[in-house]
RNA sequence: GCCCGGGUGGUGAAAUGGUAGACACAAGGGACUUAAAAUCCCUCGGCCGCAAGGUCAUGCGAGUUCGAGUCUCGCCCCGGGCACCA
């Protein structure tokens, strides 16, 4: 008996599906298109990490399921090469970014090469290629033109270690979503790409789309609409006026003080002489606190402005204080406190002794607030009326406007440092800023040998090549400065996919006639630490493109699964633990088969999985039985009934699974037909080619030299999925659940189709079940077709 | 606090409202072997029982149903998202 050599078989087939490329579709002629995606790697120094490893084959295995059930798939790959995460690395090891993803590409491509997936490697992208970053700038220049790109200052995430600004998602939990240091909050004009403009789309849209629910609800979470009212307030003696955005009109007669973040713009307008000290010194104070210090200590702090606003629903003066626990970037800034029916202002209020008034009847106002719905009281007119017809009408009766407001804010996209795509605007004392024209991108980032390390005084390090620095003006040909900052780099990666359908086209962002053809794209796995961020970038990138005519589109990825975890004997995995794991190590030990099949049969795709070196056994042997079983297979041997039923049951239930994506239980009865084989001591060649073409989702190198050493010189991926027949399913003799009272008393063989009749026959004479029904009265019996018949007593 | 997931053997897990625990790991036993590894075969939720069988069992408590892991309601626990967001 031949041995299976795993090392042997992969490599051979691995080299030869790219050599003879089985897996590169014409995309062109393509008559049945499946674009199946992963998110493409950033190619670290370490190499290839065994989460992505796993996202890769979720989608792998989908792809060649397609392809045998005669799909044209696409299942591209490319490079994630320009932003923060390699340059910081390359920063660390003392390297230019550029020379070192030239060797960890280098490294990527091999072990991917070697995992045996149906990757096109025809059609690599490269996010610092300059042929593609044009694209990248491109998107920008159309944003800019449209008004989704603009200059604004504001308060923004300064990492003090990447020393650069960040986008709010990049925050997490409170820390650099790359280095983990907590960020400053620093005033700087910044450039922003407009997804609040898309908030209402952006939401809508999750209710139509097959993505993981877990995905939607993270993007809910964070755009965090909230629905209310829109209110002025004027300053009492005076013709300043502010607005405040509120969710409880209805509670407007209760409002008994006003409050503006220490960054509102009509603090320093409406303090007293009297006051003044007393308030620069708050607003100094509430400035130094860090973002976390504001977390953990939630102690109500303020001072009272010496200004009065009035109530404009009673006419009432009420005291305008200046607190931080209202927060400068949302709604306006400012807003009406409500203590007797908003938990907050009730803290607040009983810290300062202010008026808390109940306008809403319910609850007992002084122990807490009460936040409920109900009925009005003390609101003049208003008395009496239900909260949420309240809040309609004393907004009108206000003059207030019925608003929607969101927690989501513009995406901020320039970054401090070196090594993305330059922002393509030249800065001209005639024309202003100007967007560089199609014909002058891209803007090449120019290669920097030294100096290239962000210098931390906001300024990005190509502000340094003067070379770079200096151009003129595109529109008036006079003395112009570029944009010394580079862009996030979210944004190379919020299009890549449409840039994989023509990765050469220099004319266009992409082929249009492929895009139409091939997208959106048909499945997309990965992690979902990417819900906020890079998901939603491109779901907000691919509704810009769709608003400028080229896509008709709006939701990039038909359906979205984000995978599970993978986790070593239950516990996440480190570099300081010591419990990596390493795919190209494993891939060594037992196959890339075979780890491929075990990380899919640990459970279900979405769920966190617990890898061990025992585990992986089970699909290793189960890889080894299969190569075994190659000396049963006899071309003169006619199967027996039960074989070949399994077979087309197989078949059958094999598409279910897959198409639900249930691929751990699409193994286990790969495993059971094994186990099937290996009760008979021969297998017809038909059986074994049909269920070699079933493996070849999961073991695809081991199928391959099977089919092979059957005698085919086509690989088996040119095959087609083959068909069951439904009458070769059905069992002749099937077991009849007898129950009593719906609980099981005996179990019979009977006929597959017997009928209602003769099951109820065969019930009563059943001997254990006349123990259940002597002397009592049947009342009803149920019978369900081929599985149980149920006597009620 | 609000919004998503989830809770089933020693372990990872299966189960269109119809035989709970498929498949696999671990464990135990057997065959082969001088021996071991590998391989092949068998057993494997708890309790009672020699067995036949009985009985309990899918986080907890109710309900709907002839019948509930699955549906409904209320609670508990775990994971994730948001959170001084007005």
């Amino acid at each position: 008996m031949e041995k299976y050599e795993h090392k042997k078989i992969e490599e051979k087939w691995s080299r030869k599906w790219i050599d003879e490329r089985v897996f590169t579709p014409d995309l062109k002629n393509s008559q049945n298109p499946y674009y199946a995606l992963f998110m493409f790697p950033y190619p670290s120094a370490e190499g290839l990490h065994i989460g992505n490893f796993y996202a890769f084959t979720c989608v792998d295995v989908m792809a060649k399921y397609k392809k045998l059930k005669g799909f044209d798939v696409f299942e591209p790959i490319g490079w994630d090469a320009f932003g923060i995460h390699s340059e910081n690395y390359a920063l660390k090891i003392g390297e230019a970014p550029g020379k070192m993803l030239e060797r960890t590409v280098a490294n990527f491509t091999k072990q991917i090469q070697a995992a045996g997936l149906s990757c096109d490697w025809t059609r690599e992208v490269n996010t610092m290629s300059p042929e593609y970053y044009k694209w990248t700038q491109w998107i920008f220049t159309q944003l800019f033109e449209k008004g989704l790109a603009y200059q604004k200052e504001a308060y923004l995430n300064w990492c003090p270690s990447c020393k650069t600004v960040l986008a709010d998602e990049q925050i997490e939990g409170g820390e650099c979503e790359r280095c983990k240091n907590i960020p400053e909050k620093r005033k700087m004009k910044q450039w922003f790409f407009k997804i609040t403009h898309y908030a209402d789309r952006l939401l809508d849209g999750l209710g139509k789309m097959d993505w993981s629910e877990i995905t939607k609800s993270a993007q809910k979470n964070w755009i965090g609409k909230s629905e209310g009212a829109n209110i002025k307030f004027k300053v009492a003696n005076s013709d300043l006026e502010f607005e405040i955005f509120t969710t409880r009109p209805d509670t407007l007669f209760g409002c008994t003080y006003c409050v503006l973040s220490p960054e509102h713009e009509l603090v320093s307008k409406i303090i007293s002489d009297k006051q003044k000290d007393a308030v620069e010194k708050y607003i100094q104070e509430a400035g130094i606190k860090s973002e976390i210090e504001r977390k953990e200590n939630k102690e109500k702090t303020g001072v009272f402005s010496g200004a009065y606003a009035v109530n404009p629903a009673n006419q009432e003066k009420v005291p305008i204080w200046i607190a931080d626990y209202v927060l400068a970037g949302y709604g306006f800034g400012s807003i009406m406190a409500v203590p007797a029916h908003d938990e907050r202002d009730f803290e607040f209020a009983k810290k300062f002794n202010l008026e808390i008034r109940e306008v809403i009847a319910g609850g007992d106002i002084n122990k807490e607030a009460y936040v409920e719905e109900g009925n009005l009281v003390s609101s003049g007119k208003f008395s009496g009326v239900q909260s949420i017809k309240a809040k309609k009408v004393i907004t009108e009766f206000v003059g207030g406007k019925l608003v929607a407001n969101y927690k989501l804010r513009d995406w901020c996209i320039s970054r401090q440092r070196y090594w993305g795509p330059p922002v393509p605007v030249v800065y001209c004392e005639k024309c202003g800023t100007v967007a560089v024209p199609e014909k002058d991108l891209p803007v090449v980032l120019p290669e920097m040998e030294k100096n290239w390390e962000p210098s931390g005084d906001g300024k990005g390090p190509l502000a340094k090549v003067e070379s770079f620095m200096k151009t003129v003006c595109p529109r008036c040909g006079g003395e112009a400065r570029r944009e010394a900052d580079v862009m996030d780099n979210f944004l190379d990666s919020a299009w890549y996919f449409f840039r994989y359908l023509s990765p050469d086209n220099n004319k266009e962002i992409f082929s249009k006639d492929l895009g139409g053809k091939w997208l959106p794209v048909d499945l997309y796995i990965g992690g979902n630490e990417h819900a906020v961020l890079h998901l939603m970038y491109t779901r907000f990138i691919t509704m810009a493109l769709h608003d400028l005519g080229l896509i008709d589109f709006d939701n990039p990825f038909k359906r979205f699964r984000a995978n599970g975890m993978i986790l070593k004997n239950g516990k996440k995995m480190s570099k300081s633990k010591g419990n990596v794991i390493n795919p190209e190590e494993y891939g060594e030990k037992v196959g890339y088969d075979a780890l491929k099949s075990y990380i899919l049969f640990l459970g279900p795709l979405s769920e966190d999985r617990s890898f061990s070196d025992e585990g992986i056994m089970g699909t290793k042997r189960w890889a080894e039985r299969i190569f075994n079983l190659f000396d049963r297979v006899d071309g003169e041997y006619t199967d027996e009934k039960k074989v070949l039923r399994k077979l087309h049951r197989t078949i059958k239930n094999m598409e279910n699974d897959m198409e639900e994506q249930k691929y751990n239980t699409a193994i286990a009865k790969l495993m059971e037909m094994t186990n099937v084989f290996y009760e008979t001591s021969k297998i017809s060649e038909e059986t074994f080619k049909k269920f070699l073409i079933l493996v070849a989702i999961f073991l695809p190198a081991l199928a391959e030299e099977l089919w092979e050493k059957l005698g085919h010189t086509k690989s088996i991926f040119k095959e087609k999925w083959p068909e069951y027949d439904p009458a070769l399913i059905q069992d002749e003799e099937i077991n009849l659940v007898i129950q009593v009272n719906g609980k099981i008393r005996d179990i019979i063989r009977v006929n597959a189709d017997i009928s209602e009749e003769e099951a109820r026959e065969a019930a009563i004479k059943s001997e254990k079940i006349k123990k259940y029904t002597a002397e009592k009265e049947i009342k009803k019996i149920i019978f369900v077709k081929s599985k149980l018949i149920n006597i009620v007593v």
